[in-house]
DNA sequence: AGCACGCCGACT
DNA sequence: GTCGGCGTGCTC
């Protein structure tokens, strides 16, 4: 018998089937393989098995070793790898690799085996006196531990702390104890208190109908559009039971940093043990045990982030995406994958529902809902009848000219006051993080820049470095101007280090606690801060998008949006979208429970048409304008957008690369002159990343063109090279 | 990804 | 004369 193997190295010259002989082994389709390749060794995946084989013997070499007792790729996922990668054009490694956890490979994780003392059969109901001497009370004192309090057994390790070892060693010895190695699962947040049985509310009448609907079909796809606090997440949990009741599983993936203990409590609560997590927060053997359970069936219902859309369960009922607009569900390294589109692939060959759900949906989301190309269901009440939050907008011109140059307008500084005085807590939300977003020389304007990419560097004070946001490289703070010598140095615009800064000094008794990229380096920090807010060791939490997502902070009364404008004037035709999805979502955090809420929201655009929208929470205004402007453009969902990426540390290599890709693109073009909408080449708006010289052809396409997509993406393969890294995506989400 | 083979510049 | 630079090519 011959394997074909794919050897798992990440390149594109070895991302073929080798044929190694199977040498006695019994190897299934699924399995990893250790095998000789070239002078090395290397791990693979054995994708099939067959009688014979094209290559000679005297190339031809055997398997090394089996590294799994059985496949850990289900049959599903092969075809999902075919689907992938004709779409896609991704290679077999890079989509093998999304499949099992990353620490599996090199066999960085194990399962974690543990010795159980157990009494022998023998022995358990007999009178101790005949083989323990009168003399020897630490055997019988384990004799009795181990026949009354642990009939079932106990761990040596757990063992050891409370008994005598010796006597342990003398009962294995004579096989009164019997020492087994038992399988034992790492689970993730085992410390986390149990939440109080939520009893089963009863259901509004909007939730049933939504709750019906779903449950009535199969193979749908729903968008769940439904303010913060509408209920959402109850009908996920009674669609997940439905699931279940027909003995089939559910996936719930949820943005990257909100899966909230509540949220997990509640899962845990309503589905017990099987509850599998899979989430980037878990340590390497907390996640391949999860995993696992997946794999084995013992997990029928899966929660966690992007990555958990390739969970190995098997009849899958229902796959739900909760923030179904939230930019985390788009990978940004490569592999670059579309979870929607893969749990759309997943719904269509498991029979399953998809559920969308959001309170901001996607433009092209809701226009494939108004299309009826998937089903709307609408949830329009609040559950506990909160009334939304009062958005106040503030011009920040008006304060400028006021002679108020600082990041706080005098509307918000009052307000903070009034806060705190109440007792209460408020959120200050800015998405720049650091001190200082750039430095300049006053006289000469001269900026810092990273050597290595085409950015400015950011100041962080707590550091005193410069530091690159692209690769992190750190640099001295600047004492003096490199270019003119001159000590007038300016920072630029504020970031969440220094508003953290500003806040203490202004209000020295509030505590303030700040929640970015930088303050959540390490592992639990986030959680951490959260739970520190939550439990009122502070006032006032200051933070990047991060503090955005879905955390209940009842005595939250005020958010202040400090500079709302940030994220419009990006050149993307998605910018306004979300800045609306963004502004909506913050100012949702405001007055949750029994406390009304206030949003400043500070800009300096107040007329700009987003903010209407987002005073007065109304989603569907906000969508009907948009849809006609991108209508009007040609932008999604009324046009494709695909790019082409190439980029190198040669920069005339890549040039060359990205001529001949742009050579193809033209000849498919003048073959289908009507489906090119645009179509250019150019440097890309980053000229520079880790000294590799980047540029783009962008191209805009009619909808429909499945085909000359494709047609694309295969005439980027064609120009490929060593040195120059080329790829096409759709749609991107950011063009920089 | 590695590692060999292979063809041109400055050294004991 | 040779040691060694890294360009190109192969791995079942």
């Amino acid at each position: 018998m011959y394997a074909e193997v794919i050897i798992d190295i990440a390149a594109a010259e070895v991302d073929r089937i080798f044929d190694y002989d199977c040498g006695g082994f019994d190897i299934k389709r699924g399995m990893r393989v250790s095998v000789p390749f070239g002078r090395m060794r290397a791990e693979g995946f054995v994708i099939g098995i067959k009688n014979s084989t094209d290559v000679p013997v005297e190339k031809l070499k055997s398997i090394a070793s089996v590294l799994d007792k059985t496949p850990i790729i289900t049959e599903e996922l092969f075809d999902l790898l075919d689907y992938m990668r004709n779409k896609m054009h991704l290679l077999h490694v890079d989509i093998l690799r999304l499949f099992i956890p990353a620490a599996m490979r090199g066999g960085r994780v194990k399962e974690l085996t543990r010795q159980l003392a157990v009494i022998a059969d023998d022995y358990r109901d007999r009178d101790p006196d005949e083989f323990i001497r009168k003399t020897a009370i630490a055997q019988r004192e384990l004799y009795d531990y181990l026949t009354i309090d642990k009939p079932d057994g106990e761990y040596v390790s757990e063992l050891n702390k409370i008994m005598s070892a010796s006597a342990l060693r003398n009962f294995a010895e004579r096989d009164i104890v019997h020492i087994v190695n038992v399988e034992k699962r790492r689970i993730p947040y085992s410390d986390m208190p149990v939440s109080e049985e939520s009893e089963e509310l009863t259901l509004t009448d909007e939730q049933q109908s939504a709750c019906d609907a779903i449950n009535k079909t199969q193979c749908r796809t729903f968008l769940l559009h439904g303010v913060t606090g509408s209920g959402k997440t109850e009908v996920y949990l009674r669609c997940i039971r439905e699931a279940l009741d027909k003995g089939k599983t559910a996936i719930m993936l949820v943005p990257e940093i909100s899966l909230t203990p509540q949220m997990l409590n509640k899962f845990r609560d309503r589905f017990g043990d099987e509850v599998a997590v899979l989430h980037s927060g878990l340590g390497q053997g907390e996640k391949f045990d999860e995993w696992r359970k997946c794999l084995t069936g013992e997990a029928k219902v899966v929660i966690g982030a992007r990555s958990a859309v390739f969970a190995p369960l098997k009849n899958i009922g229902i796959i739900i995406i909760d923030e179904e607009h939230d930019q985390s569900y788009v990978s940004e390294r490569n592999p670059r994958y579309v979870t929607s589109a893969v749990a759309e692939w997943r719904k269509n060959y498991n029979n399953a529902n998809l559920i969308l759900g959001s309170a901001t949906p996607s433009i092209e989301t809701y226009y494939a809902a108004k299309c009826g190309k998937i089903e709307l269901l609408e949830l329009n009440g609040r559950v506990n009848k909160r009334p939304l939050p009062e958005v106040r907008i503030v011009n920040m011109c008006n304060e400028a000219r006021k002679g108020n140059h600082s990041i706080f307008s005098d509307e918000l500084i009052s307000e903070l006051k009034n806060c705190l005085n109440e007792g209460n807590q408020a959120m200050l939300f800015l998405n720049r993080r650091g001190y200082a977003s750039y430095v300049m020389c006053k006289v000469c304007g001269y900026v810092a820049k990273c050597e290595r990419c085409d950015v400015s560097l950011v100041y962080h004070k707590e550091e005193d470095r410069l530091k690159c946001h692209y690769c992190g490289n750190l640099y001295s703070p600047l004492t003096e101007c490199p270019e003119c010598g001159s000590k007038f140095i300016k920072e630029g615009y504020i970031g969440t280090e220094k508003v953290a800064n500003k806040l203490d000094e202004m209000f020295p008794e509030a505590g303030v606690l700040r929640m970015d990229n930088d303050s959540t380096r390490t592992k639990g920090a986030h959680a951490r801060i959260l739970g520190d807010f939550g439990a009122k060791k502070a006032d006032i939490l200051v933070g990047t998008q991060m503090i955005a997502k879905g955390h209940d902070f009842p005595d939250v009364t005020l958010v202040g949006i400090l500079d709302a404008d940030m994220s419009l004037h990006m050149a993307d035709y998605r910018s306004v979208e979300r800045t609306f999805q963004l502004t909506t979502q913050v100012a949702g955090r405001a007055g949750r429970a029994s406390l009304p809420g206030k949003v400043i929201l500070q800009t300096h655009t107040p007329n700009h048409y987003v903010y209407n929208y987002v005073r007065s929470g109304d989603y569907k205004g906000f969508y009907s304008k948009e849809i006609n402007l991108r209508e009007v453009t040609k932008y999604p969902p009324f046009a494709k957008i695909v790019r082409i990426l190439v980029s190198g540390t040669d920069d005339g290599k890549a040039s060359n690369v990205l001529k001949n890709i742009y050579e193809k693109v033209v000849s498919i073009k003048d073959k289908y002159p009507d489906k090119f909408i645009y179509l250019a080449y150019m440097r890309a708006p980053l000229k520079k990343i880790m000294d590799e010289y980047r540029m783009q052809i962008l191209t805009r396409l009619t909808p429909d063109t499945e085909e000359i997509e494709n047609l694309i993406y295969t005439a980027v393969d064609e120009c490929k090279v060593s040195g120059i890294t080329a790829y096409a995506e759709t749609n991107p989400i950011k063009l920089s």
